[in-house]
DNA sequence: TTGAAAGCGCTAACAC
DNA sequence: GTGTTAGCGCTTTCAA
């Protein structure tokens, strides 16, 4: 069906190997042959086999990313610009992106090891990585190259980026401080991804540098989704001794809390301040504009995509741990407290 | 390096042939031979090679989906919902799901072209599909398999899926025309793309049966972006006479304009009523609560895959065109004029 | 019930 | 410069 490099050889009267190496550019072969067999393939329209070329040489080519879908909807604000910068740095470089779903849990070990035994992809890049994260031991057992998208507790013997979460919560905190508040209550995401623990790190220093603790009364835990934002908030709005302010550990959480504090009647930046944490677009059209960190989705999905890259072709990466300094979006959803 | 049928044909003294048809259970195979390949494969670690397979079958096993990233940022709601949609509906069916970006454009052709003609998927799933859309043209006179989220305007002598917008946006207007709303303004998305036509058709057409016109100077375009629809509702609402209404063509955009029309002061669903279209998970939990129109993206997702794999698999498709009925989703963003 | 041989489309070592 | 031969790992006639 199919053009094959055997009917150009039969066209041109040569063998399969010189068609291929004529095709490769190779140079032991004459510039006149080269230019009879690629005028041959184009006349024929020749497409070469991707899937001949990679069972020859023994690589795939392709990328692999599992998507591990938060809550019921799927919807993760982080995915588009995240598959964008891998994607494109996998297309530069002539590779595919092999993408999957599926839910931490029971099988998802069995989903990596089939992506790894299939030998269907070269290379893995992880994501939302947990304290202990049995995607990366395995990954590190099996000795398959890997690179991922935030740390782990006990293992940093891997390519990673990540942001320095502790530091932006810092700076988050300070700045909240420098506007008087005190009472600040958090909502975290769930305790078993890493992320967590570095903000919350962040934010229960900064309170004891300033001689103040963060009252464990006030941290509450969501599972990073607007609704939780919204259920968390409005419980905590509803204390005989609300907080001055809300620190959201992820934007969507903060737009949850937005909205829960507006129903209850709050003024967002004069009677309670939130602040959330991604600088999804959408934090700077929300009203009021929300006040959070910025986080290069795009810019870390390629580099990771790069250095998982570099790896697979057995380039040495210098910067194998990459911490991201993070940057705070001061917008008008803190105010001062009187 | 691999364990192939190879090795295990010499562990158990008898050819590749028969492995390779014990593995696959047929029924030509004495079941001692079968236990005794299985118990080998199983000590050895053996792991089909996919890609020989697929080299052998001549088939690939797998769709492909190129994102058309919108805007400058790459972010899109919907993206993470429709994959999971697409995602776990290919894997159900023991198919991969092979993902690149390519902006609508110059070169985006030859993106699809590549895809075609690399034969590395076996059909392609189309989204945000535009009134003259190249891609359909080319992937019809390829005779490729292929399903799309969307219509086009001048063929339709395909597989595809899409919501009923001018429904959607009747049942929305009617809304609005019962909470005495006449001037109505309008942020439509991009004219190219199908959609657009459909949904302005649905507003105009309600309007007129109500014996009234859709006033051209009320209807402007965004690019589906947070930012747009705030720069557009900016525009509207710093008129002399501003309208009372605003429908967003998607839910993005009225989050935007809910923000510039809260930062001059009007309240909405009092002042002034705006709605969207999508039903994103964050349109419940803005403030107010966006009345919109509800678009079950994983199961669009879901269903374009499981036609697309029928008719990859040779099975007929009964429904080719598969037309949604919307639910308008009634929340509090929009109140009666007095 | 099993095996030999051919082939999917391509590349590479080695000879000429 | 070019061709022969072998082989990537698997499946599938066809014959035994």
């Amino acid at each position: 069906m199919a053009v094959t490099i055997k009917d150009i050889a039969k066209k041109v009267g040569k063998s399969t190997t010189t068609v291929s190496r004529a095709l490769h550019d190779h140079d032991d072969i004459s510039p006149e042959t080269k230019e009879l067999v690629r005028k041959a393939a184009a006349e024929l329209g020749y497409r070469p086999s991707i899937l001949a070329q990679r069972l020859q040489k023994q690589r795939s080519d392709t990328i692999g990313f599992i998507l591990p879908p938060f809550g019921p909807r799927y919807f993760d604000p982080f995915i588009s610009e995240f598959l964008a910068g891998i994607g494109n740095t996998a297309a530069r470089n002539g590779l595919d992106l092999l993408v999957s779903t599926h839910p931490p849990g029971e099988s998802e070990m069995n989903a990596y090891r089939e992506k790894v035994h299939s030998r269907l992809v070269d290379g893995l890049i992880i994501v939302r990585t947990r304290l202990k994260d049995p995607r990366i031991d395995f990954l590190l057992e099996e000795n398959f190259p890997f690179v991922s998208f935030g740390r782990v507790e006990n293992q940093q013997d891997f390519m990673l980026v990540d942001e320095d979460g502790e530091l932006g919560m810092r700076l988050l905190v300070e700045h909240l401080l420098s506007l008087n508040h005190r009472r600040i209550a958090v909502i975290a995401p769930p305790t078993n991804l890493t992320f967590t623990l570095h903000r919350l790190k962040g934010i229960r220093e900064k309170l004891n540098e300033a001689r103040l603790e963060l009252d464990d009364d006030l941290v509450v835990h969501g599972d990073l989704t607007n609704r939780s934002g919204y259920e968390m908030a409005s419980e905590l709005l509803r204390r005989s001794q609300p907080p001055t302010a809300i620190v959201a550990c992820n934007d969507l959480m903060a737009f949850g809390a937005m909205s829960a504090a507006q129903e209850q009647g709050f003024v967002i930046g004069r009677d309670i301040s939130i602040t959330g944490f991604d600088d999804i677009p959408m934090a700077e059209h929300s009203h009021p504009p929300l006040t959070t960190v910025h986080q290069p989705i795009y810019q870390i999905g390629a580099r990771l995509c790069d250095m998982l890259i570099n790896t697979i072709r057995g380039i040495p990466v210098k910067e194998r741990v990459v911490l991201l300094r993070p940057e705070l979006i001061i917008r008008q959803s803190c105010g001062a407290v009187p």
